[in-house]
DNA sequence: AAAATAGTGTCTTTAAGACAATATATT
DNA sequence: AATATATTGTCTTAAAGACACTATTTT
């Protein structure tokens, strides 16, 4: 730009400006499938990822992630929350934003510059969306599945990106919230943790949560009104206490 | 966009597409002050940042984050790394990605969406740059005098988010190595994450740094060829012993 | 000797880790 | 009664936390 430049005499124009800023997601859900046969026990979990199917060019016919153009009217962030409303019916839910992709060529619309996010998603609020959506071109996937498949774009390494900073979060914040009903038992806590970080094992789990003085405050037993303790029966014979997270923000470090 | 395009009908321009995708840069250095009169004590450090002056429409005159705009050609990581270069001679620092700054209005000169990096630097490489700029247009200020100041754009708001994310990091990840020499002492680390973490206090930090089990392997002591330690009398009139960071990459969990 | 920083000894309390044992309701 | 999950008991070892004490070299 040369120094003379003024409000009036300033013209983006004159150099190459980008074509487009969309925002993709990357909506996770964790779905539970109850073992045939026995009637109370715990179920199998896996950690799923949403995609759509183009229609048109470019990567017409592959799976992709949702998402689209943002407009000059709202940020990228409100780009991300319209299109996850707009593409699946999925309002307040756990959003955050992931990283930017702007390697040349990763487009070939032009000079697109894609802001990446993540969604956190109960699986009841897909069970909805898939109920009114009757067209075959939305669909979840196991995320294994997915890192197998030829999706379009560079979202395979944005879905890489997205699932290393999930398992990051995961044991690092009460992100597992997000998975889990308002009230949980200390075995669905644990078997989503694991559903996400594959080698996550912790011996003594419950007691080191419920007992220990650093992390006590991140959940609290359930109590109905009379103060007796909330237990649940839902897969187990021997009923399990029922916790809730608080909203206590566990910070860790290194050096402490 | 109609369901009929392909490559060849495809066209950009029938959409509004942004004005420019910088990328701004917030680069933090501590500088170490040694106290006049005593030879021997720890240095005053200080967290610093590096602003510029801006000389042209919007913002003349008034102070702002390093950066610029990004090209076709580049990430917008590359275009980061490049203008930390071009405009202060820094090469070969931490640099990491913040956060994208969309709000619409951010910049009178359109719709402008700004990718925000922050950097790590050690004094020595800021000094060899303020010796080869003669402008008073590049200048440090002390972290706390720049929020208090009035800065171009929403270089406030960056600068924000940049130091919460630096304090996090600072205790989560071993970024302390970015402002310390390769061989320091204890002092000087326990000094450079107070500067960045006001509040940061820790007892018996040495021993819980040594002679914890999970905690082994973040730093290790500094040995000469025969296998003596090394030490340093710089601030103290005792030898103390030089540590320096392994590779070791720390992995923290609330649930461990 | 006083000053300034570095580092150790020791004791108490808290937490981690292992693993056997008991509890409870269902099939 | 066997089963499946939930929870407690108990013992050992590791780490946190407090705080007084010793060490080293310059001023």
């Amino acid at each position: 730009m040369s120094s003379q430049e003024n409000e009036s005499s300033y013209n983006p124009r004159k150099y190459r400006t980008p074509d487009g800023a969309p925002a993709d997601i990357v909506i996770f859900t964790i779905t539970a499938q109850t073992k045939q046969g026995i009637k109370k026990s715990l179920p199998v979990r896996e950690l799923q990822v949403l995609l759509i199917q183009r229609k048109q060019w470019p990567f017409a016919g592959q799976w992709a992630l949702p998402g689209g153009f943002s407009q000059e009217t709202e940020t990228i962030y409100e780009s991300a929350r319209r299109e996850l409303s707009e593409e699946t019916g999925v309002d307040d839910v756990h959003i955050e934003y992931l990283n930017v992709y702007s390697t040349p060529g990763r487009d070939p619309r032009g000079w697109i510059i894609s802001h990446a996010f993540f969604a956190l998603v109960n699986e009841t609020y897909l069970e909805k969306r898939h109920a009114s959506d009757d067209a075959a071109d939305v669909r979840l996937f196991s995320v294994q599945e997915a890192l197998e498949m030829e999706l379009a774009f560079d979202h395979r390494i944005i879905l890489q990106d997205a699932l290393m900073k999930v398992r990051e979060k995961m044991l690092t914040t009460t992100i597992a919230k997000e998975f889990l009903p308002k009230r949980f038992t200390m075995s669905e806590l644990y078997q989503v943790i694991q559903t996400v970080v594959p080698d996550f094992e912790e011996k003594n789990f419950i007691r080191k949560i419920t007992s220990t003085q650093s992390r006590k405050g991140i959940i609290e037993e359930v109590k109905d009104a009379d103060g007796k303790p909330l237990m649940s029966n839902k897969y187990s014979q021997r009923a399990a206490q029922l916790y809730c997270f608080t909203d206590y923000v566990p910070k860790l470090s290194i050096y402490s």
